[in-house]
Order: C-alpha cells, then structure tokens, then sequence
DNA sequence: CATTTAAAACGTAATATTTACGATTTACAA
DNA sequence: TTGTAAATCGTAAATATTACGTTTTAAATG
C-alpha cells in the first residue's frame, strides 16, 4: 500500500476526499508504525486543532474496513497502523514502546496441519512483542 | 493446575486466605475458560452481592501475578482464566463467544530461526479465535 | 456558476472498562 | 485476646470508545 494507493480507495469505495482524510491517510503513510487513537489525534490536531475523537474513531473504523489500515490492540489500547505488505498474509515483531514493527512471513497456521474438530475458526493472531534497539537505548538513557 | 495448587499458590506467598478469594479460585476452577471481569463479578455476586469491581480486579491482578490464572485480551476486554497445562508452554483456540479454549501444544516460536537482530523480544501472542461447536448451536437457533 | 444533497465533521454527552483512595473490617500471628 | 498488616468497602476518578442531533462541506448535477 502506497499512500496514492489509500486515496485511490477512498474515492474508488465513493468516499469524500477531505483535507482531514489526506492527512490521515499522510499521517499513517509517515509514520509507518502501529498508533493509538490517541496519538493519531495529537498529529491531526497540529494541523486541525480542535478535532474531534468522533471523526478519528469514524475514520479509523473507515479506514479499516476499506483496507487502508491494519488493526490490533495491546496493552488495552487498540492501534492502527498503514497496511503493510500488500495483499500478502504477514505477521509483526512489534516494539511496544514505539509501534514499530518488522514484518514476519511465516505463519504458523500452515503449522496446523488439518483444521480442528468441531470449531469453525474466525481468525488468528501471532505477534512477537518487545523492544527495538532504538527504544532500548531511550530506556537505557532515562535509567542513567 | 488444580484447585488445591491455587489455594496453596496463595497460602505460600503468604497472602490472606479469604472467603472470597477461594470462592474466586472456585469460580475460576469449575468455569475453566475465559472470563472477563464482569463476568466474574456476576459470578461471585451469587455470594457476596455488593462485592466491588475494586476487590476483582485487586485479585485478578494478583492471581496472575502468581500464577493462578493466565490472560489474555480480545474485542476490548481483558480476560482471566485458571491456569491450564501446568508449567508447559502453550497456546489457544478460544471461542470469542464462551470463552472456551482447546490447548495447542506447538509453539510457532521455534519455528523462528535465531533471534532477530536489534530487538529485545519480551513476548509473543499466538491465538486461534472462532465459535465452538455448542455456541454454534446456539447461534443458529438464536438466528430461526 | 448556482443548487442540491448525501456525507463528514462538530460539539457534546453517554457508556464501558479499569484504576485509585480514604475509611472500615478482617485474618492471622504473637 | 490483642495488635497489625492486609483485605475489602464504598465511592469516585481516569481512560478508551461510541453515540447523536446539528451544522458544515465536498462534489455531482443542471
């Protein structure tokens, strides 16, 4: 997913294309890391103080059902991060200080050899969670 | 894990043995599945009603803390459920319905060759979500 | 360009989950 | 039995998320 890409799927699914969805869109493209709602409003609101949570949950929601972002939560905070990878099935190391993440190609439930007795399997989750080096060092630091 | 390693667990490291506490291991015990903290409220309201939020989630947090029960997190909500498969690494199929889970004893971990470079890794999170076969039922009954 | 209209955003409030705190009660050891 | 640290109560406060009526706006149409 590049970002024309992400504007493309706005307008090909009939969206309005808002100078608050080109940012959106722009702030997740820079990024390029798992963010909270939260800081996702922080960085809109440099440019459109006084923005609403309404209009980042509803983007966000947006967002994710359009396939521009991918989604998953920790520490009880869902984040939202700019689709990696393509259309390609992935999984992440994600630092969960940063967001940061590097994407997995393997997936373990090509591990799974036949699917289980009566259980009608929704979905999936594997994630590797801790810290990348340049977290590890700001840690180090603010422990001097 | 069983009920008496749990009452045990708590007398070892010298907490309080309360009514409450081992009516809270009991609960956990004889559901054997995810539960969420108003779910386990509900359940220990049959007994102590009036009980508070406060007093589950202090104990929550300390059941897992000594390893009584494990957790995890799905749609929003943390969820606790008795220790299950010892010491023995593993993982879930969970039904995101009842809370229910199947053991998976592989863990794609190992299938992860060496450890990435400039990264710390403190965890990982591998779960197989769907519906079990009796909230299957219910679900297609539920939809006549 | 003016008009229309469906969608988006605003402002604000409600809901749900989790955490916090001073006051009171209780388990347990001396 | 008594003293004390821990547990619980009652209540309130954070935190994250969702909802809704009103107003504004993008962009299609004539």
């Amino acid at each position: 997913m590049d970002l024309q890409g992400a504007l493309d799927l706005l307008k090909r699914n009939g969206y309005k294309y808002t100078g608050k969805r080109k940012r959106l869109v722009e702030v997740f493209y820079r990024e390029s890391r798992y963010l909270s709602a939260k800081e996702v409003l922080d960085y809109m609101q440099e440019d459109y103080p006084g923005l609403s949570f309404d209009t980042i949950y509803r983007n966000l929601a947006l967002f994710e059902d359009i396939g521009i972002v991918e989604t998953t939560e920790w520490q009880g905070e869902r984040r939202y991060r700019f689709c990696c990878g393509g259309d390609e099935h992935h999984h992440h190391l994600i630092c969960t200080f940063c967001g940061k993440t590097r994407t997995i190609h393997v997936c373990p439930m090509n591990a799974i050899l036949g699917k289980p007795e009566d259980f009608d399997i929704t979905g999936h989750k594997f994630e590797i969670y801790g810290t990348c080096s340049s977290c590890k060092t700001d840690v180090a630091v603010s422990e001097m």
